[in-house]
This record gives C-alpha cells, sequence and structure tokens, in this order.
DNA sequence: CTGTTAGCGCTTTCAG
DNA sequence: CTGAAAGCGCTAACAG
C-alpha cells in the first residue's frame, strides 16, 4: 500500500466564514481588512462568525494577492549563538513597531541569501535582515539591511562592528601586560570583517615597535578543527607564543581547549583573548577574556532601519557600532619559562 | 503629493524564466521539481535560465498550490533566552533532516498560538512546534508538537521536562544544607508547568518532616516585577526565609537583585535557586544555583518527533525529559542570627 | 514530450 | 451597500 497521508482537517477559510455569516467572501475581506462600503450590521454578523470558526488569513494567499505584508524576515545562515543574539534584538524592536516576524534559516549552501530572499521576498515578508551575508551581489526584490556581512564594503545598507578598533585594543591589552610574542587566528583572508580584525593586529604591534612575524599569523576559515591544528602548529614552534588572538570566540575555546588538551594552564601558560561575546564564551572555564560585539543593539538598529526603509521608504545606511573588550579571566602576564608541553 | 512606493524590482517568476528558455511555464515546473516528461535537452535549457535569472521559488504561491512544503515551523510568544535556546536544538535537526525551518513570533496577545497556526498552517509550513503554549484547543491542520506547554496533560504529542521531580531535589538541596524556613516563589497556580513545580517542593518539605508555611509561597506569575514585590514582603516577615526557590530563573535574578538592593548579600544572607538554566543564569554575579532543564535537548526531540509525524504519518507521544541541579554559588548554609535589611 | 487550463485563498475593481 | 469575477505565482490534469 503507497504512503498515504492522513487527510488533514480543513482549515477554515474566508469562504466558511462566508456561508456561515450568509455573505460573499469580498464582504468578509472588506470585513477583515478593515475597508469601508460595508454595513454595521452585516460587519457585526461577518465578525462573529470569524470569532466562531476562529478564522485567521492564510498568509502566502494574501500576500501573493496583495504583494505586501506586515512580516518582516531575520535570514540567516542557521540558529548559532552569535545569530540567536541578534534575534533577540531585532525581534525586540519588531514587536514593538507593529510587525511581525519571521526567522529563517536556508541551510548552509552557496547562495543561501538570495535563495531565501527569492522564496520569502514580497509575498511573504516584506523586508529582511541579512545576517553574516558573504553573497550580496544581485538588487534584492524588498528593502534588506545587511548586518556583520562578510565582504564589504557592498551597495547594501549595512550594520556591522569596528573590529579594526576592536582587535587594536586587545593586541595593545596583550602588550600592556608584557607579551612580545602574539600569534593571531584569523578567520577568513578574504573577509571582510576578518580582513579588518587582522588589520587591527598588525596595527597594534607595529605602533608598539614589536616585529611582526607572520609564522604566528595563521588562518582558521573559522573552523574549530582548522583553529585546533593552527594553535598545535604554534605551539610546537621553536619559540612559542605566550599570547594568542583569536578571529572569533569559537575559535579562542576550540584553541584553549587544544592547549588543555596538552597540558598547558590558560592563562598561566598561554592568554587567549576572543572576539563576539558570544554567551558561551563567559561560560567557557576559565571566562574567556573576548571583544565584545553588540550583538542585541546591533540587531535592534538594524531592523530600526529596516522598518523606516519598508514603512517611510527611507534611505538605508552604513552603521559601526563599538566594540568593547570584555576583561575575564583567560589573559596573564606571558609565562617566564619556556613551554613543557604534556 | 501622496506617499508613493519606490517600485520594486520585479521579481523573477517562472513565466520569466519560461520565455527565456522559449518554453512553457509547465514545462519550466516539471524541470523545478524533477517530475518526469521532459526532454534532457529541454530540461538542460531551463536549468541554464533558472541560473542566469537566479529563479527561486515562491512559497507562498506553491505551498497555496500544493497545500504542502518542506518547511517546518517553530512558533514563539517572543524571542527570549529560552526560545532561542529551543531554536537552537530544534533547527540542528531539521537541517540534518533536508527540511528548512521558519520561526515566527506572534505576539504576546492571547491566542497567538492559534492565530500563528492558522496564518501560516499548510500553505507555508508543514508541521510546527509550538512553545510554551496556553491554548492549545483545536485540532490543528497540520502536525504540531507542544514544547513545555503550560497547559496540560492535553491532546497534543508534548515534550516537557519534569519539574516535579528537579525540584523536590532542589529543596532536598537546601534542606540538605540546613535550610528549614525556605519560600517558594511560583508561577502561575493555574498552569500545569507551575503546579508541578510548586507539589515538587511541597512534596520534599513534607517528606523532611518540615512545617509547610504557606505565607511562605508567593506567586509571580512569572513577572519579575512581582517577584521583586513578593521578595519584599517575604524579607519583611517576622521570622523570614533564609532560601528562596523559584519558578525560573527570571524570577531568581529580580529576587536576588531585589535582596541585594536592601542590602543583603546572596547567598550569605539569602540563598537563591532558579528554575531553567538559560544563559544568563550562569552570567549573574552571583552565577545561579538553578534547575536545568536541557532546553536544546528539548528542542531536539521535538523537532525528531514532529519530522516523522509530517514525513512518516507517525503517532505523536508524550516525551518527559530529565532535570538536572547545577550547583553554582547562590546558595550557602542558613544564615545563623537575624535579618538585618539595609 | 509539451502546452493549455483550472484553481489553491485572497483582495480588488466594477456592476448591480 | 453588496457580490461576481479576475488574477497574484504556481502545479497538476489533461489534450495535443
Amino acid at each position: 500500500m503507497p504512503f498515504m497521508a492522513k487527510p488533514l482537517p480543513p482549515r477554515v477559510k474566508l469562504a466558511d466564514v462566508a456561508e456561515r455569516a450568509g455573505v460573499s467572501v469580498a464582504t468578509v475581506s472588506k470585513v477583515v481588512n478593515d475597508r469601508y462600503g460595508v454595513s454595521e450590521d452585516t460587519a457585526a454578523r461577518v465578525k462573529e462568525a470569524i470569532d466562531e470558526l476562529g478564522y485567521a488569513g492564510n498568509l502566502g494567499a494574501s500576500g501573493l494577492r496583495m504583494q505586501a505584508t506586515n512580516v518582516l524576515g531575520v535570514l540567516v545562515s542557521s540558529f548559532e549563538p552569535f545569530s540567536a543574539e541578534l534575534l533577540k534584538g531585532a525581534a525586540r524592536v519588531a514587536e514593538g513597531e507593529g510587525f511581525e516576524i519571521i526567522a529563517h534559516s536556508g541551510g548552509a549552501s552557496f547562495g543561501w541569501e538570495r535563495r531565501s530572499l527569492a522564496r520569502l521576498g514580497g509575498t511573504i515578508i516584506a523586508g529582511a535582515l541579512i545576517v553574516t551575508a558573504t553573497v550580496l551581489d544581485a538588487d534584492p526584490a524588498v528593502p534588506v539591511v545587511a548586518v556583520d556581512p562578510h565582504y564589504g564594503p557592498n551597495r547594501l545598507p549595512t550594520v556591522d562592528s569596528d573590529g579594526f578598533t576592536g582587535m587594536v585594543g586587545a593586541t595593545r591589552y596583550l602588550i600592556d601586560r608584557g607579551h612580545t610574542r602574539i600569534a593571531f587566528l584569523g578567520g577568513r583572508a578574504e573577509l571582510d570583517s576578518s580582513h579588518l580584525r587582522e588589520a587591527g593586529y598588525r596595527e597594534a604591534i607595529q605602533e608598539a615597535g614589536l616585529e611582526l612575524d607572520t609564522t604566528l599569523i595563521r588562518e582558521t576559515r573559522y573552523d574549530p578543527a582548522l583553529a585546533r591544528e593552527a594553535t598545535r602548529e604554534l605551539l610546537m614552534l621553536e619559540e612559542p607564543p605566550t599570547a594568542l588572538l583569536c578571529g572569533n570566540d569559537q575559535t579562542a575555546i576550540a584553541a584553549a581547549d587544544l592547549a588543555r588538551e596538552l597540558g598547558l594552564e590558560v592563562p598561566a601558560d598561554l592568554s587567549i583573548i576572543g572576539f563576539d561575546d558570544i554567551p558561551d564564551a563567559a561560560l567557557y572555564e576559565p571566562a574567556l577574556t573576548t571583544v565584545r560585539q553588540p550583538l542585541q543593539a546591533m540587531g535592534a538598529e538594524a531592523m530600526s532601519m529596516l522598518i523606516a526603509m519598508v514603512r517611510d521608504d527611507a534611505e538605508g545606511r552604513h552603521v559601526r557600532m563599538p566594540t568593547e573588550l570584555v576583561e575575564r579571566d583567560s589573559v596573564g602576564p606571558p609565562r617566564p619559562g619556556p613551554l613543557r608541553l604534556g
């Protein structure tokens, strides 16, 4: 016997309400959308029918017809701590302004941004926030704000944070504490945000008159496994670093895990600083010192901008939010003696 | 001049692809959906046109027509830490199984669950997780799994956690440390989950042979402001409690804030235990001892069940996940002397 | 193998 | 003030 789906209970639709109230679908539609040209009497009867049947309009159908909705999208590649934080901030603003919000995870395949936008744009959502996009070429069909895009600058309105200044500050912080061999675990060289962070590191190193040793600069592609590998190599060096600056918290945590598996202590043997300040950073043992991006505030700012664009046809801008060093427990003075790996 | 919306760039649709490839829309549709009855030649030409135009099907329209989609919904009243954690777990499973996922925050108004379900059900999503629902009467039109519903037991498949046992454990933990006057800041008496937590408290108190003093039992409706008020009253009592058990972490944090504003120290003057283990609990100063619900695991479990229901027409079940006491820094021995409020 | 056509639920002219 | 009918983008019958 072939697969047989349980017949779904029919959804109640406009026609059901119309029949119940003894009017036409057109009239019900007018009542639902507060159009005038309906007598109070009829309207009351229709409303009653709506309540009794528990009717609620179908977003797909009305969006298709109207080419407009009051739903805003937040498009992410996946729900991880970073996007979850942004979502909280964005949702708070949207709800306050009377918009509903839909968060969509489009999967990891290349071009997910455009795909998600095309699938939802116009008929389901009236505008979108795209989180950490890497592909943003085509003119989108609805207003779009990019949050922390990896390539840039692009033509889209954007909210991001000042990774350059943030990383300069983190590097100086280590230098002030006596570190001179500071390694950098970067993300992906071709991404704008990664590039800025690395530039900040280089700037601070040179400004302090330290030697810029490029063997101390590695790329992780933000992949924890690669971060572990790079950390291992760095620690095996003739003259290993005493501190590690990481492109994000997840790679910082991976590096710290590896160091400890090798019998080292953080920060006694190796100081580590992350980037982002996702919730996990504070929970790590030892709590991770990191460069905080104000994720919720970034989400809120981006959503405000999007709403202005959708509602008032406002121009989008480029907003760069400040970062801030959060001092916790993963940085100490440089280890005095040589490294003994367990 | 009246408000004039910027004319949106037209979305590319099936008809555009058809024209480009020199075939009919029906043919393009077949190619898109991998139906057979299209020559390889034509199919190739169509695919080329799709790529060139960057076409991606419109979810609203195809859902409307097919009465089926491969998108699953996670319906929440708002995106707060609790639902964000569940979402992470649920999303991981859905993506692994080839489903897309849409999270929808329906607003706080009464009956948001039903409204969201009606608006999205069938045409946009093929099934839904409803998080902390309070209204679940009508037969939903698509498969639905309730996560941590507040009323229960209901007829819907459900994933929740064992609040009774969790609260018994937390209460015993305090008793073991010498506390005898233990207050309980409950949520909403009419909610099933709240009720179970309070029952656990009562059970443990009586099992230990302690007097059950109902003036120590307060209701907060999970509202931080009410939690503060209740805490204030408790501390003003002739014989104030030495420990506070809270229905969730947010009220526990509110209570701790108030206690400290009154000049008390946590846990020296007052021990506090929360419930849920949202990320904020660990970040609070002092880190909050709490009863952990495995939120991500609950989201994952619920999503697995939903997928089985949607795909294989499986029966839903009721899964109750274990809770676990997380010992942190907000519990100490009972204060020896009387309380001095600052 | 391909195209024509009807209709999913909804909103909007436009007649009555 | 009310309803009939067309059409949003898409898919599934059904002819050709």
